[in-house]
DNA sequence: GTCTATACTCGGATAGAC
DNA sequence: GTCTATCCGAGTATAGAC
């Protein structure tokens, strides 16, 4: 991993644990060995890694879902399997985190890859439910774009209730209250 | 309103707006109308205002709250009709933003309402449930607890899809596409 | 490419006058 | 109670040497 890459990874560890104010070039400097010079020659400023960072975030977090996705299974079971997936529950959702951020949402650089990575995961998610209530999998009358919209909620919803009560288990609880109702059991 | 409480009142919109590191002395001062001498006479410094912002506000959600719990109507009348309720959508949740907020979430003292206004929250909801399951509204297998982690994930979920796509209808949509499949058509 | 020196503003607070 | 002066460190960046 060269500099620039050192540079951008520390930033997105920074921008997930203390957000964009609270992310000083000083300190992405330090956890990268980077110096001053090194990092202005690489970028320019804090607020181009903040960019890169955030857009790597959401390319990750995106190609970790799909491959949940458009995985082995029924269209109940990839879902269901995406919900249940191993999770950094404590450290909140790197990019839906990033939606009470003001900086991040006043920058239209740094507010397109979150904005756009959560409406292509409600999207893709809409058409697990379409593809599951063709199948029978799911009750017929259920609206996928709206259903959709809720399972997203549901999992950003976990994640501030597991970090309010710094227990990772309601993150869980969440999945476990909306599932039977899916009738999932 | 006095002087004190004008400071408290200005430091729970900037909280609310730019976080704990993103709200400044003299910020506070310059909204509520003081200046330095006077804001350091009434509090001790940042963290003192911040905790009595955040006590206000943990207040104030919990009392709107109960109204609607406590209010006329069958246990499932009183939460959709809080589901439902008016709010600042875009603005996101005063408490649960809060959640996101690395300063915050350090401070025992600050963390605290936030921690305790929500497990107070889903509380509230389990014993409607309960009471709904009881009289036979929801199914007799719904576990109340579960359940009510579910409904308030549902809704901080909805905070941060509004605001990630800067459209208040994602939460509203979060809520109705969760309403049917607790059997409210 | 990386280093050090320098610069300027802001955050956060104290001191003492009125 | 409120005002002004003052202070120190941190954040963010530029300049120029190596």
């Amino acid at each position: 991993m060269d500099t620039a890459d050192r540079l951008i990874e520390s930033t997105r560890e920074l921008l997930w644990e203390r957000g964009y104010v609270g992310t000083s070039p000083k300190a992405i400097q330090q956890r990268a060995g980077a110096g001053q010079g090194s990092m202005y020659h690489h970028f320019e400023g804090k607020p181009a890694l903040a960019r890169a960072a955030i857009e790597r975030t959401a390319e990750e977090m995106s190609a970790k879902a799909e491959a949940q996705f458009s995985g082995a299974g029924s269209a109940k079971e990839r879902l269901v399997a995406y919900l249940r997936r191993e999770r950094d529950v404590l450290r909140g959702c790197p990019i839906g985190g990033l939606t009470q951020d003001p900086d991040v949402m006043a920058d239209p650089l740094l507010r397109a890859p979150v904005t756009g990575t959560l409406a292509w995961l409600r999207g893709r998610i809409a058409d697990l439910v379409a593809e599951g209530v063709a199948a029978g999998e799911f009750a017929s009358d259920l609206d996928p774009a709206r259903t959709a919209t809720t399972i997203v909620a549901v999992m950003q919803g976990g994640y501030v209730l597991a970090r309010a009560a710094d227990d990772a288990a309601l993150f869980d609880d969440a999945i476990a209250g909306f599932l039977p109702l899916l009738g999932e059991h």
